[in-house]
DNA sequence: ATATATATACATACATGAATGTATGTCAAG
DNA sequence: CTTGACATACATTCATGTATGTATATATAT
């Protein structure tokens, strides 16, 4: 029952990553444990443990993942100037959200990191991670703003920034309730007028600036 | 060591929600034990057994109760008719973001059903229970709209119920990421300015129909 | 009003199961 | 022949649920 060459060993630690996305998923990351993992990924737990630590060294390298997908996806926007920003960043969102509709792996994923996990315990010193990606992400959002504003395409007063920062809190709300209640805000359908609702509020002149209260 | 009439029964209750709070909130639903919940509360698993049929009906109650708090607040803005419903209900979503900074208790409990719990296994059947919740409270938001649309003040092929799910998404996402990363957006002073992002939008004129895709 | 019975409101003790981490065994790759 | 890549076996911890004990409050009968 043993063969472990090099490019062995790498496919079953791939195939434990695999396994855990489903099992974390299905169960939640606390109530998941190492013998599900393992079962589902065809080892013994003595695989899981050569591999990894423990539970939250898998679901670090996990997230780590995730997050450098979302990202480069971000960034890869920002890599050709365009002619307004706003409608390409409104394409972008409205295009995560396709995504996260269309492609169920990556909709797991995102399922664990925001709805069937909790940070508490062993896995708290991976919110500082999470949190440090996350303001990454946002710092994107506000170049894009910040392009927009050179364009004369948002008024002087208004500070990128917090644009950045609704936004985020925008699409992490929406994927949560989606992610949380499948059916209930019938997100397919809905995608492209919630996104277009707040990108409203951008090109709006009303916005406060840093100095308001 | 032994005292129990009517009222004593009900105040070990009350003290076993009240450290339920404390021990969700800093171990997490999942990794929270009984024993921890009933030393908190100065009484035995005993007592915890005698009150509560597990975990999760603890849980339970500790929603149910929280939700009806923060619905009846809505609903208790609709009750005297307005001007503008769109400031009325502008005001009030700061009103809720601003009450969740100063308000230590409420924040603990929110942070529990939001961050610190998972709702897989035991506590998964209480996801519908919260799905209807918050389906109520949509429907407050969406009269809040409706009202305003009555008045004119939302173009007609507006759909009040879209308007509503955004708003519900974006005050969770915006509580979510506070509680989650509490320093990272600076609540208290962005508060006002991220709603009001928000209902420069629905101000606007551009939004979709129902028909939009 | 007093005595008695019963149910209430717990505390204590016990049995069980599940998950974890580690220690050790094993066999093929390098 | 040594080390990498696991499988197997073991010891320990820990939470859960239940069973049992018990003192008091409260209802009931007298």
């Amino acid at each position: 029952m043993a063969r472990r060459s090099k490019e062995d060993a790498q496919a079953t630690k791939e195939a434990i990553l695999k396994a855990s996305v489903d099992v974390f998923e299905e169960y939640g990351v606390a109530k998941s444990s190492l013998e599900q993992i393992a079962k589902k990924a065809n080892v013994t737990r003595g695989a899981v443990y050569w591999h990894f630590k423990d539970k939250a060294a898998i679901f670090s390298e996990l997230q780590e993942r995730l997050h450098q997908d979302f990202i480069s996806m971000l960034v890869e926007g920002l890599g050709h100037e365009v002619d307004s920003p706003l409608e390409q960043l409104e394409k972008l969102c409205q295009e995560i959200l396709v995504n996260l509709i269309q492609n169920p792996e990556q909709e797991k994923a995102l399922r664990i990191f925001f709805v069937t996990c909790d940070y508490r315990g062993e896995l708290e010193e991976l919110l500082q991670g999470q949190c440090d990606k996350k303001r990454e992400s946002m710092m994107v959002f506000a170049q894009y703003f910040e392009r927009a504003k050179k364009k004369g395409q948002i008024p002087e007063h208004v500070d990128p920034e917090v644009l950045a920062i609704g936004l985020m809190c925008y699409l992490t709300g929406i994927a949560t309730e989606h992610m949380r209640h499948p059916y209930a805000i019938q997100l397919e359908a809905r995608a492209a007028c919630l996104i277009k609702m707040f990108f409203n509020g951008v090109y709006g002149a009303k916005l406060c600036d840093k100095t308001s209260v």
